[in-house]
DNA sequence: CTATGGCACGGATT
DNA sequence: AATCCGTGCCATAG
């Protein structure tokens, strides 16, 4: 139910509603990318519809206000603070944040598909993939688990496509060795051992991690170490130092934590979401910037129904009019349901600009825990509306991140990123219960069981696996 | 006895 | 109506 008491006269639409609320309901959903194809269809298929000339604002060639200058460029530097500027922008090329803005974009630097984990590492291995073999990475990459790791025995891949095991083999020794690496590999174990040779190939790692993790991972992950040394034949203390070069090192899990975070990390960061639904910019570089946010929305403010149509349709031939009758009836609808959609998302955005501007400058610590109830109450708007409305968008943050705009939502997000500090400054292995304790000081009220999980999204180990990390580097 | 993981229940989310 | 998430209770390992 759309249901907007601060509406402009939408709701005095037509005896239309039905399929007004439909199709708004549909085009909530859809994020720019979707919509800009869905309009792209209609202006295909339906006469009535055209595209208005707009002019441009000279500094950044978004579209502009009649002053000449789009919303951003004609801003005020004197506004409060608390207020953040939004506008709609018509179409995501228009404009790339940080790049500068270039007459032509070269083809490389067009919005990058969407990608998952399996196209993700399918692109980087595709060249060096003989084109034959690339079902077979295909058919790898789809059966991997939440954890990065292949869920299906090579055997069964193997006679699944009529390939030799060893074919199957050298395709997964080249998925296993592309970014997450380890990812694709059968088991946890695997997956550390092709991280260790990655990582011989550009430092020394200990000589006895290889033999370590083949026969004694259980024992590793048990802490027990003299039972390991005694295994491998090593001393004990030596067998602290690789349980320690491993567990900072290594990652059994090469899917895990890896979307949620990207950090500075060795490489560069994936593009993970096309172009975002949202961008947010400060309008100035100042510790307490006013926010500017820019809603995407494929073209917003350009689309009309072509007058010239609506002229033509009184001497329409009659075969044809019904026809017309119903393209022009279509296109209105889509105007008037583009306009309600960008006006309950910019109500929406709006809000949680407000709501979560400590979140927007200075990251995951100060998101506030926020629920989709909370805010439909607020806006008047059933919570089915909002769920629509958020879901499959994404946001650009200030710092170029680009997170989906569900994370706003996020109900644990601030408590997790207060553990992962907690854990990352302790001296020695803090136990669940003692971190529920630092939490509890911290205002972060949690149960211990919920400490448990969450160190487990992180892909953060029980404290026995963890080491000190105050003693550092081996020779 | 302490630290964790597993199972299951209730409320929130979609 | 189906699913996800935080939590409590219990079993197990050290």
């Amino acid at each position: 139910m759309i249901q907007s008491p601060h509406l402009r006269p939408v709701t005095a639409l037509r005896p239309l509603t039905t399929a007004h609320l439909a199709q708004t309901m549909t085009l909530l959903e859809m994020n720019a990318a979707e919509l800009d194809q869905k309009i792209e269809a209609d202006l295909a298929s339906n006469p009535a519809l055209e595209i208005k000339d707009t002019r441009c604002c000279p500094q950044c060639r978004r579209p502009s206000l009649e002053s000449g200058l789009c919303p951003r460029c004609n801003a005020s530097h004197n506004l409060s603070k608390d207020e953040p500027i939004i506008f709609v922008s018509p179409r995501q090329d228009f404009y790339r944040p940080g790049v500068p803005i270039q007459e032509d974009l070269p083809e490389d630097n067009l919005p990058q598909i969407t990608e998952d984990l399996p196209t993700y590492v399918l692109r980087q291995i595709a060249p060096e993939l003989p084109p034959n073999d690339r079902r077979l990475a295909a058919y790898i990459l789809s059966n991997l688990d939440e954890d990065g790791l292949l869920e299906v025995p090579l055997v069964e891949v193997s006679r699944f496509h009529h390939v030799p095991l060893s074919r199957v083999e050298a395709v997964l020794g080249l998925i296993q060795r592309a970014d997450p690496v380890g990812v694709g590999s059968p088991s946890p174990q695997e997956a550390m051992l092709a991280q260790l040779e990655v990582l011989a190939e550009t430092q020394p790692v200990p000589p006895l991690a290889e033999q370590a993790i083949r026969v004694g991972l259980d024992l590793l992950s048990r802490h027990q170490y003299v039972e390991l040394g005694r295994l491998i034949g090593a001393p004990s203390r030596q067998v602290e130092q690789l349980a320690h070069f491993i567990s900072d090192n290594l990652n059994p899990f090469p899917g895990r934590a890896y979307w949620g975070d990207i950090r500075q990390g060795k490489g560069v960061s994936p593009p993970v979401y096309t172009f975002p639904d949202v961008v947010i910019t400060p309008l100035t570089e100042s510790l307490e910037p006013i926010l500017v946010v820019e809603v995407v929305s494929p073209y917003a403010g350009m689309l009309r129904i072509n007058p010239l149509f609506r002229q033509a349709l009184n001497q329409a031939p009659s075969d044809r009019a019904d026809q017309w009758r119903s393209d022009l009836e279509q296109a209105e609808l889509l105007v008037k349901c583009l306009q309600q959609r960008t006006h309950t998302f910019v109500r929406l955005i709006t809000r949680i600009a407000i709501l979560q501007r400590e979140y927007i400058l200075h990251g995951d610590e100060y998101l506030q825990p926020l629920t989709r109830a909370c805010l439909a109450d607020e806006l008047h708007l059933h919570e089915s509306t909002i769920s629509r409305a958020v879901a499959s968008k994404t946001v650009q943050l200030l710092n170029g991140h680009i997170v989906p705009l569900a994370k706003f939502f996020d109900r644990s997000l601030n408590v997790r990123t207060a553990l992962k500090q907690i854990i990352a400054q302790e001296t020695n292995p803090l136990s669940d219960s003692q971190i529920v304790g630092l939490l509890k000081c911290l205002g972060y009220s949690v149960a211990r069981r919920t400490v448990a999980k969450y160190r487990a999204m992180e892909g953060i180990l029980p404290s026995h696996f963890r080491q000190n990390h105050q003693m550092h580097e081996n020779s």
